[in-house]
DNA sequence: GAGCGATTTTATGTATACAATGATTGCGGA
DNA sequence: TCCGCAATCATTGTATACATAAAATCGCTC
């Protein structure tokens, strides 16, 4: 594995995770020194991350993690709507029925009683957006859902869900995926939009009420 | 000006051009040597150039211009409509009204007689397309559109639209600013919709009578 | 003592030298 | 003659040295 990959891979996690917060400065030479790694690749791990939005430069000689407020989370999800219905319409179009049935039915068995179950529960979000990837065979589109993906994970940090919106959660996922495996676009797209109508509610009154 | 910019803005438009056509394979030394600059600001540019989509590694170790088909088009205006509608139904709601009345005007007026008046067509979509991001207010959003509409001036190349077209193309611009400027959300969608449609027809037509 | 300016320092931007890896070509054997 | 192996060569990946520019500090002047 490449040197800038490892430290790109790093890096983003550690963005990702909170260990660097919004605002945190990222000077060449301490970060690659740290990460063991030479100027070199650690400057194409910096470039990426800054065409994906995560850094920023303060000013012409700072480059620092940036931030995320609730006007960039209505933003993101302005843009996660334009893609995500897109998807769900073209899913419904193309994708294979079986494989979202199979989805759908799994969304129906999973239970959300303990701490683990948390897990489990992404992960299966996570099949299903690759399921959803898989089904529009769209790379400019898929593309794009991952950068939107790689802002979420930090949104979903600074606003940790409570179990009960969970638990809506999946249904509301239980019914895009029979939409797409009974082929309805409309469907489809409609409890997409309802979807991510609240998961932004629920996020910004998070926000608002526990900032933690 | 950086090294580094040069080089990406001198290969992006020669990309864009078609000087560098698809298949065109980007050895480091190579055009270090050209562009005058070193290796190492040629390989920030071409990882830039990269995560435009516009370069694409052919095996391990030889880097290409990415090409462009019909399926490609396709999947781009797949994205394209997804992310206009939005951006069109965002302005409506937010935008300046005098702002598109203004443009609306402008559409209503351009003469479309001689060969000069192509270049003046397209500086107007230019300004419609600002106009649309200074409206919309939304960063992530008009860093997508920037992403799509790079690679529209490839696909705009090697489709050259016919005059008759371009004068539907207005008239379809200006009721898409007429609908912004009042507030009509729904309409704006919809004629954008309508629009992408028309154009892409326009396009893939194009491209299967004469792929010049 | 405060403000402005020059100097020093520290950061980034660039070039080049070095390392490693993969492809290609030539040689030997079957 | 063809296949396989090896050696060389070319190209990318990384490290480091150098250039340049911005920022901070120290000193000088008002």
């Amino acid at each position: 594995m490449r040197a800038s990959d490892r430290a790109y891979a790093t890096l983003l996690d550690e963005i990702q995770s909170g260990f660097l917060p919004p605002g945190a400065v990222l000077g060449e030479v301490e970060q690659a020194a740290r990460l063991g790694v030479s100027r070199t690749p650690l400057r194409e791990a910096l470039g990426r991350l800054s065409a994906d939005g995560l850094v920023a430069q303060q000013s012409a000689r700072v480059l620092v993690v940036s931030g995320i407020d609730a006007g960039d989370i209505r933003e993101l999800f302005e843009v996660r709507r334009a893609l995500e219905e897109s998807a769900a319409r073209l899913a419904a179009e193309r994708g294979d029925a079986a494989t979202f049935a199979t989805l759908a039915d799994e969304l129906a068995r999973v239970g959300l009683g303990g701490a683990g179950e948390r897990d489990a529960y992404y992960a299966l979000i996570a099949r299903f957006d690759a399921a959803l990837d898989a089904a529009v065979v769209n790379d400019y589109l898929t593309s794009a859902l991952r950068n939107v993906r790689t802002h979420l994970v930090r949104v979903r940090r600074l606003a940790r869900d409570n179990p009960g919106r969970l638990a809506e959660s999946v249904a509301e996922h239980r019914l895009i995926a029979a939409a797409i495996a009974a082929r309805d676009p409309e469907l489809a797209a409609h409890a997409t939009h309802v979807h991510l109508h609240n998961a932004l509610t629920n996020i910004l009154d998070s926000l608002s009420k526990g900032p933690s």
